[in-house]
DNA sequence: TCCAGAATGTGATGTAGGTCACATAACAAT
DNA sequence: ATTGTTATGTGACCTACATCACATTCTGGA
């Protein structure tokens, strides 16, 4: 499918847009490629934009003081990711978002979004319900960090997200989990039978 | 101050209404006390509002099959909450909201906030702004509970909200960290001293 | 002012999951 | 095909935190 079509498609869900709106909503994105393994989005670094995932996946995550990585969003087709708290604040990203996979995306600036938002009212509706969609989401995953074990959290994964099975190397799952990679190793090796 | 007022002084720090506009808006809640222990929202029913709190302390949270609390949520003055899950996508409710004070709060509808967005674009964007500064938050709050230990969580709890530690029980403190509340107990025993 | 129920402290013990170390397997690039 | 690199499996051991049991203290009615 054209690109112009996954993200007509995928805002169409949520709002109606004319034609002509949605050329001029969609002429302040950028496409743009990348190979498996690129950085988007570096800590450390200015973040001024967000990016809807064409094809191909991402990941968000954060590294701590001991050069651990723990995966905030693992981002498929039709996702946004950004380093939203550095977005939103203008600050340097603290996040880092890179490419699992080679990947083509849709790049839209802070700017151009605040001003879309400004402009046309529905675009504006249609970010507040993408957020509130994120919000909730990440309050289940909250509860389920704090409410379920290792092996509840790694099914449950799998069930909600089955091709990232093959996609995406066991210990990136296990950074998403929060568990070390040999956890999860010894985890689906009971699971299996 | 007035409820009027402590509203106002909220929202303009996101937008700017007219005083006819804010009349409007502000026509749109429904006041409602709530004495110490009182249940707002509860799990198993329909919830067709969010609140905002005017004073007291409110906690949001999940009773497990095991019948664990997790909170959360603490809601303090001019903080929203409501079980937005249920809220937003019509459903009932799987969160529960109760006073662990006596408190005040302005109740609004999930109708009359579609209402109001959809009728002045400015407070579609005051909506936007409130959930994308509470999906920061949530985000900042998974990495913190897969990161960090249940000492430093508490400390840096006790930093961002000094008044709870008098205001709310050891254990409601215990069940949003996530750690039993002998847990808790323990470790502010030794860092004390 | 007294009492019942709730909240908190504290010891003993159990356990999920972490860490370290090293072996094996899969992959990518030349 | 060969080789260096990265991912995965697995044993031994460790640790933060949970759970249980019971003592102590606080609190809010009647």
């Amino acid at each position: 499918m054209e690109t112009k079509e996954i993200l007509k498609q995928h805002i169409t869900k949520t709002i109606t847009l004319s034609d002509d709106q949605f050329d001029y909503f969609f002429s302040h994105f950028t496409p743009q490629s990348f190979k498996k393994g690129q950085s988007i989005i570096t800590s450390g670094e200015k973040v001024d934009s967000e990016y809807f995932v064409l094809n191909g996946c991402l990941k968000s995550f954060y590294i701590n003081d001991d050069l651990k990585m723990f995966i905030l969003q693992f981002a498929m087709p039709t996702w946004w990711t950004s380093d939203y708290s550095a977005l939103y604040s203008n600050e340097k990203a603290t996040i880092n978002v890179d490419c699992i996979t080679d990947a083509e995306v849709l790049r839209l600036t802070n700017a151009n979004r605040e001003k879309l938002c400004n402009e046309i009212h529905e675009i504006e509706h249609f970010f507040r319900w993408r957020t509130n969609r994120g919000y909730v989401a990440s309050q289940k995953r909250l509860l389920s960090l704090m409410n379920k074990d290792a092996r509840y959290r790694y099914e449950e994964l799998l069930v909600q997200y089955p091709q990232l099975y093959n996609l995406v190397p066991k210990q990136l799952i296990a950074a998403y989990l929060g568990v070390s990679r040999e956890t999860l190793s010894r985890l689906y090796q009971s699971s299996k039978m």
